[in-house]
DNA sequence: CAGGGTGCTTTCAATGGTTGGAATAGTATT
DNA sequence: AATACTATTCCAACCATTGAAAGCACCCTG
């Protein structure tokens, strides 16, 4: 029998706390520290952060530094690096898609001057690929690189009725999410919802905050019929009518989508793929 | 029949060929294995370019899989995952001063409506951070996440007149790259125009190739008054008076600058500043 | 100017994650 | 069916990895 009485809490009460985790790991939970609101660490906040003894931490970090995959500022501290963005910027899902999108969304931009997002799904979240936004526009949701919710934003919507039946299915049954601003729709009304957005392109929120807006987006879709992207536009409620914003982010996105190779059907009744 | 490899790798006598070289080191090399041209890969392929056994390379895939940063297609090959990206657009060197000095340059790309570029330096190479260009525009010569020249582009030249003396000094010494398209300078005429270049807040280059282009950048300035950036625009040579697009630049980029907290200073003759 | 604190770096012996050849399974090509 | 290539699993030797400990460096505060 394979007994491994290892499995109770691995408190290590032994002399190494950690170890056993793999090298590559490690390396990438120390990344994995950075974030919107920690964008300079010093050595003993990664270690701190990322759970591990300074020394070790110091010796990952100087291989880091060294490919440059972070920096090291003047004063010591620490700050992802450029190399790291070049490598990221050869992602399909990334860079891909934004490259092909971006001239449309510059169209897009130029009609309504507020905000037009740009978005793929990454696992249960929508993750923003790009913003185009007025310097005088609406205050900002969402930053590039940060995350959003699928059920309660626009852009999200889309991604979700894009997504795999079975991928719909475990969100569907997750109790909803409270978040102020927007009205969360129970399971029903969100199908219902889901239903629509895949039959008509178009899905469209209002929020209350951080301010009164509205948001429209559309899928784009790949070559193989597939949702890879959603994208959306965000403007002041009020500051447009709905109807005519529907029309120019489904034909901003059908752009996005030709461009990539999708051969719009002659009747509706696209299929959803799968996807990762 | 091919014989044994024995003819193939001189160094690999032992039987461990690579061994000793540092999992994390490893684990990167695979991520440095992809480019522009190589964008999606297999694992025999990236065992192959990061030159380990391809046993060693499936397991810092799974690893780097894993974490997000490399994705799976489904035909089974390996690309750049969102992830990656994700932590990428905390680099404040990458995302940093694009997000920034963005909305200045659709402002600047509104008026030209050809090429309007932001890089920062890198080492010896300007890394093209971000790129907005007319669908209907001239060939691009670069790409975002991409590298280009210090002394034979306008993005360029003003990285290099803006970096440190010794730094300056080591590219200077160099022998003059060869390059199609533009007429390389000697060593003196190159010290006068990165001395016009701080003086004015302006490099200009023509190109000949791939088109008759015209190239104008201006630097951008930290609040420290380091040169941190490059702002250029790039116009088919003919198009627009030169004397025009000087000031645009310049004004785009001090608009920048301003952002950043450079207090702009009553005459000219700014410091130059290290870098990382 | 001691004195205590915090953070960074180096050292080093024990060790367990890492390694890659070999074998196997899967897939495309001849 | 044979051939060639790629992907994956296995496993025992081994060396990179590990982190406590100690040494530095640089603040503060008394």
């Amino acid at each position: 029998m394979t007994a491994t009485p290892e499995t109770d809490t691995p408190p290590a009460r032994g002399k190494r706390p950690k170890q056993g985790e793999p090298v590559i790991d490690r390396a990438l939970s120390l990344l994995a520290v950075f974030s919107d609101r920690r964008r300079a660490l010093t050595l003993s906040e990664l270690a701190r952060y990322a759970e591990m003894p300074a020394p070790t931490a110091l010796r990952l970090i100087a291989r880091l530094v060294a490919w440059g995959a972070l920096e090291r500022l003047d004063d010591g501290r620490y700050v992802v690096g450029v190399r790291l963005w070049e490598v990221a910027s050869l992602s399909p899902r990334g860079h891909g898609v934004r490259e092909i999108a971006l001239p449309y969304l510059e169209d897009l931009f130029e009609v309504t001057r507020h905000h037009v997002l740009l978005a793929v799904r990454d696992n249960e979240q929508a993750v923003l690929i790009e913003r185009l936004s007025a310097k005088d526009a609406t205050e900002v949701a969402y930053r590039v690189g940060g995350r959003a919710p699928l059920r309660s934003t626009a852009i999200g919507l889309v991604l979700l009725a894009g997504a795999d039946q079975q991928f719909q299915e475990t969100i569907l049954k997750r109790p909803p999410e409270i978040e102020p601003g927007v009205s969360e729709m129970p399971e029903g009304q969100l199908r219902r919802t889901l239903s629509d957005v895949r039959r008509t392109g178009i899905a469209m929120i209002r929020r209350s905050l951080p301010s009164r807006t509205v948001s429209v987006a559309s899928p784009i879709f790949d070559a193989q019929g597939a949702v890879v992207a959603s994208l959306s536009i965000v403007v002041p409620d009020g500051s447009t009518p709905p109807n005519v914003l529907g029309p120019a982010v489904r034909a901003a996105a059908r752009a996005v989508s030709r461009n990539l190779g999708f051969q719009a059907q002659a009747s509706a009744d696209v299929r959803t793929h799968s996807q990762g």
